[in-house]
This record gives C-alpha cells, structure tokens and sequence, in this order.
DNA sequence: TGAGATTTGTGAACTTCGTCACAGCAATGC
DNA sequence: GCATTGCTGTGACGAAGTTCACAAATCTCA
C-alpha cells in the first residue's frame, strides 16, 4: 500500500454511505450524532459504526457523540481526491444511460465526463449531459483527462476486450455492469455487478422464505 | 431452514454463473468439463468451483471431471422452481426500464411479469414487454400472481415506503438499487446494490492503484 | 464536587468465506 | 495387472469482516 494505512473495501462503501446519511438525513440544527443514531439510519450496528468511523481518525467525545462537521470532513479526507475525480462510462445503452442520468450532478467531486460507444447514432452527441465519444478514442481522451476509474456496461460478448483496451489505456478500477466475470492483471480494483446473479440469489431466497412461512 | 441443507448466498451466485457458463460458453461438442476450466471462465479457482459444485450434489470423476449436462441439471435442481417463480419491479425511471429490458427473455423460469410505478402516463401501458400498474394494485396483483420477489428501483425518498408495502403484500425478497439501506423484517432476504456506494469504491481504490504506480 | 448515566474506543471472540493440500480414485500406459 | 498420472472431494487452515463486551472518558445534575 502507498501509505501505511489499510481501509477495507466495504467499510469504504459505508463510509461514502454515512456522509450521505450526514449530508441529508441529520436535522440541520444538530450538531452531534450518536453511533446509534447513524446505525439506525444505515441500518447497521452501532459498533459498525464506531469500527468504520476509526479508520477515519474522527474520534468522538462519550456522552456528546461525533461533530457532524468533523464527521463529514473526516471522511471526505479519506475519500476525495484533491481535486475533481473523473470517471468514463463504456456502453451508452439503456443501462449506460440509467447510470448517467443518476449521477450526473450528483457528487460534485466524482463525475462522468466521458462515455463511449460503438453505435455511430449516439458518437459524437452529448447524452444525459456528457459527450459520447467513439471508442476509437478511448486511450486519447482518457490520457487527455487523466481518467482512472470506468464504469462498464456494455453486452457480455464486448466486455473482456473492451476490458483489456481500458486497462491499457491506464484504466485502474472498473465498475463491471456486464454479465460476464472480467479478466484483470493485479493492481486493477474490480467491483462485479451482475445482475442476473444479484437477481438470483434474491429470488432463490425469498423461495425460501416463502416457503418457510407456509 | 425449511430443508436441512444450507446454501451460502454468495454461492447461489456463482451457481446461476457456473450454468449460464455451461450453457453458452463450453463448447457443444464438450461432454465434460474439468473443474479448472469453469474456474477459468468464472475467475474463480478450481476449489472455489468444486466446494461450490459439492452444495448441489453433482459429482465429478477424477480424470474425466463433470459431465454438462448433469451440472446444468444439478444447478437447475438448487435454483429453479418447478413453476415458473415471477418477479415485480417497482420503479419504472430509467433504471427500471434498463432492467426490464436486460431481463427481458433471458431465463424462461424467472420473468418480470409485473412493473409499478406512480407516474400515471406510464400506468396502464406496456412498456418493455411488461405491464406497468398504478401503486394503488400492487397488493392485489402480487396476491393474483404470487409474487414473492421484488426489485426496487424508486427514488430514495419513497424506497422505505415502498418496501413496507412490499413486505405487507407478501414479498419475501428485494433487489434493492434505490440509494438508501431499507430496512425490512426478519424472514425477508435483502440485497442492497447501492450505486452510489460501488462507485465511491472503485473510484477509492483506483485512485490509490494509480498513485501506487507512480 | 461527586454519583450516576451514557457513549466511545477497542481487544477478543466469533462468523463467514475462500484457499491449501492431500488422500483416494478413475483412467491410461506399460 | 501394476504403476503412473491427474483430478475430485474435503478436512484443516487462513483471511476478512462483524459483533461482543467492557474499561475509560465525558456529561448531567444535585
């Protein structure tokens, strides 16, 4: 690791999860929380809470709870680069599109500036607020604005090639919305998201559950 | 459980994966499969692949590994249901209509059969192949069709209502994309598939990849 | 100021998930 | 038929993630 602290995967999730929390859902007058009272917003256990929160090196004082402000910073030190972070979207479909249209504006520190596609209907025009170039130009564009995270959401067959452009193009953490398992080389963060397999698993359980009831 | 056997979550994922593999991307001629060869296709190792193979019951020989056609029978025999199990989707924005139309056809034995949404130009139309009703049905035609499994994918601010609805009508599990934990009775499997949350992540790791590097 | 109530920070236990490594067996070659 | 090869099935181990539980710290109120 590049700094001798170690952050583990899911707690960064969370931590992103409880600035949110933060940011929204804490009356504005208040300005204490207790680690009950995001765990309940959460829904995870207080101590959950507290574990995470340390790895922020945010402490809170017993009887007072954390300093919302404290907290808020605390963790966008952890998570936030310096300056604006961008991120490309490879696939502009339905779901490309979904994606974009949920982020956009949404964090101003964590934005999609580039997608790409295939389809020459869509290359060339600015779709939910953000350009789609061709993938010809993927390796330029994303030298150009030194982009280092990509969101992939292209059909199965294209992913592992498309895959394998991007991480030669610089590309060291991808967020895999296509229906295929990715092939990596060591150093390059991978988030799977199927949703057939999420989409399974939920139903076989909730047979389950179901049956359980009878 | 309702049967003795226990069947971990995250391997009724790689279940559905394993068969989906088997039956698009081995070979036709292929009358068996070495458990490396599907550890290759699934990214997995070859332990991952035969502990997950030993909850279904398959057996391989040694030698001449697993015969296809058994493990797509055997993993059928875990993951589907006699009938065929329907699913709601509650939610039709961009996402929902991405989803639908991903789903659209794919497995016989588990189909969208249901949309809701509150928005009334989208009520009472067909829209990718799935009718969408007003919110105001959703309890009746959950009854109507038994439905036990949904996907969620409202604005945060209705997503907690709109669960307990669910969970009121009969549902006993949710595939949750709305951006907030939902909080849902015990005997009610949950999977959260927070976007914002895998974004923030990969982005996190990425960006400590590439400083790494430097 | 001191007693009581409450919450933090964290070592230790526990649970879950994945990997190792090897005994045992089917197939093949000699 | 015996030795060899190479894969399966699984007990044991290890890593990651979560919860328990309690000492130490702070606040409240008399």
């Amino acid at each position: 690791m590049m700094n001798g602290v170690t952050i583990a995967s899911k707690t960064v999730g969370r931590l992103s999860l409880y600035r949110r929390l933060l940011e929204s859902s804490i009356p504005c007058g208040r300005e204490h929380v207790f680690s009950h009272e995001l765990a309940l917003l959460a829904c995870v256990t207080p101590a959950q809470v507290r574990r995470d929160l340390m790895s922020t090196g945010c402490s809170g004082s017993p009887g007072k709870g954390y300093r919302t402000k404290d907290l808020i910073d605390g963790i966008s030190k952890v998570l936030d680069y310096p300056e604006v972070q961008r991120v490309a979207l490879v696939g502009v479909g339905n779901l490309g599109r979904a994606i974009l249209s949920y982020f956009s504006g949404r964090r101003p520190n964590l934005r999609i500036t580039a997608s790409f596609d295939t389809d020459p209907q869509k290359t060339g025009r600015v779709i939910n607020g953000c350009r789609c170039h061709p993938m010809s130009e993927l390796t330029a564009v994303l030298g150009r604005e030194s982009i280092a995270t990509a969101i992939l959401a292209v059909p199965a067959a294209r992913a592992q090639e498309t895959t394998d452009l991007l991480v030669a193009s610089g590309i060291h953490g991808i967020l895999n919305y296509a229906p295929v398992p990715l092939r990596v080389p060591e150093g390059v963060f991978l988030e799977e998201r199927d949703m057939t397999m999420s989409l399974e698993t939920v139903a076989f359980f909730a047979r389950r559950a179901a049956l359980e009831r009878k």
